[in-house]
DNA sequence: TAGGATACCTACCGATGAGTATGATCCCAA
DNA sequence: TTGGGATCATACTCATCGGTAGGTATCCTA
């Protein structure tokens, strides 16, 4: 059970040329934030295998050769480690929407480049956390707190939506039913997606977005539009389906 | 605490003209049947507002008013409560599937109409065990089990895109994905869909495939197509969105 | 080199909750 | 009326797990 110093001093001498005072100090700052980093992103593929209530905090412990006081050092509550994972994946969603604001493309583009990081963001580690996470697992603040960051990319789907439909890049639709539908598209990614897979998330979400952009009913005459499927940034088209077994009802 | 008396014989004293023997027998058979009917479905409402894990086999008996061995005397074990929660909702998508064989419509208009079936189980008291049951939760066994179910709609679903493609009536499209798509849209109403809505089931999977079918890129000339959104069977077009706060993300 | 902060451990507590042992009560059939 | 099965309650067991108490080793600063 002794694995006390197997991981010694992770990943700190490296800026060991500045020899100011507090140098230490602010290195064990860094040292710090990047295990409690670890701790976090070892919660997140913990619950992504498991589940969050069939994670125990020795797993996550064990997970880092450490034990579970160790990772009490770093975080106040297992709530708390959820959270962070959630916000970690969150963070990537928010900033896809900061690179987009002051384009000045096309509304459905900007759309779908917010989207395509989603599913990227669906398929990384932290996807679990965003899409699987009961709110009944949370306490009432922290609840809130998560539904408010929730809501806040609902509504930010939306609006590129509404943008989309007035500039005449988006077929009319309601928005509100719309970005239910594509949310749930690459939320469910959350659920099938592990890393053996094929596909990046960025190609799965491509794949989606094709699928949303064309629509299932042929479209009139010419038949070239298909090539239109193929995703946009380098990713070849997802054409040759992954070998793995996996249901849309099934994880 | 003395609940005792206070559900005598819920429904059993209707067929009691005919006196022949064993008919008390079978009227208990009857009589045990729906009590356990009764227990899942307090199980599956209890699993839908709380989760599977903060659900204790006690909240669930106090929800009928009896103890936790009673309910123990209906059903073997949580996991199995379960299970019966998940098969309910399946058969009701396992039906469409059925009702649809042998029909002579174009593909996509029988995929449609297992989907809106599938939309509507997501939307009844069972839609969070079909989507939301990790499969972590159970027995290696009976995750097999559940796996086979899922796998046999996936594959249903991906018949009848296939079917599409060739008979024309679907844009040609890669199977896989756009089954994963369409389950993943439709597994999501699980997640934020209460009973107060103001939407049936049935509704929103119309809703939902509007899009799927035309797409969101702008149809060529003709505007009219907007009114082909609505839904078929009778359900007034979803323009007006609910009044509910909820969030593709959120619950 | 003392003193304090940092980082981590061993060993525990307390609550929760799944599942059961045991027995009481009621109804039906012989 | 008597026995047996069906139904349900009281009162437990037992394992798990989140979280903590309290201590120890290490390193930095003064």
């Amino acid at each position: 059970m002794n694995h006390r110093r197997s991981t010694p001093a992770p990943a700190a001498r490296q800026s060991a040329g500045k020899a100011s005072p507090w140098a230490s100090s602010r290195e064990r700052q860094r040292g710090h934030k990047l295990k409690r980093d670890a701790v976090v992103r070892a919660a997140a593929r913990e619950f992504n295998r498991k589940g969050y209530h069939n994670t125990s905090l020795d797993d996550i412990a064990a997970r880092l050769e450490v034990t579970k006081p160790t990772v009490y050092y770093y975080v106040t509550s297992k709530e708390q480690l959820l959270f962070q994972c959630f916000l970690a994946g969150v963070e990537q969603i928010r900033a896809a929407f900061r690179d987009t604001r002051g384009q000045q493309a096309p509304a459905r583009e900007r759309l779908w480049a917010v989207l395509r990081h989603y599913g990227e963001a669906m398929a990384s580690e932290f996807g679990w956390c965003m899409a699987r996470t009961e709110d009944q697992d949370l306490s009432p603040a922290m609840s809130r707190h998560i539904k408010a960051l929730k809501s806040e990319i609902d509504h930010g789907i939306r609006r590129l939506i509404r943008e989309g439909v007035q500039d005449g890049s988006i077929h009319p639709c309601d928005p509100k039913m719309t970005a239910f539908a594509l949310a749930g598209a690459l939320n469910w990614i959350a659920y099938w997606y592990r890393e053996d897979q094929s596909l990046t998330g960025g190609q799965i979400a491509a794949s989606f977005l094709a699928i949303f952009e064309t629509g299932l009913r042929p479209r009139g005459n010419r038949g070239a539009q298909i090539a239109r499927r193929a995703p946009r940034r380098g990713a070849r088209t997802p054409a040759r389906p992954a070998t793995r077994r996996t249901a849309p009802l099934a994880r």
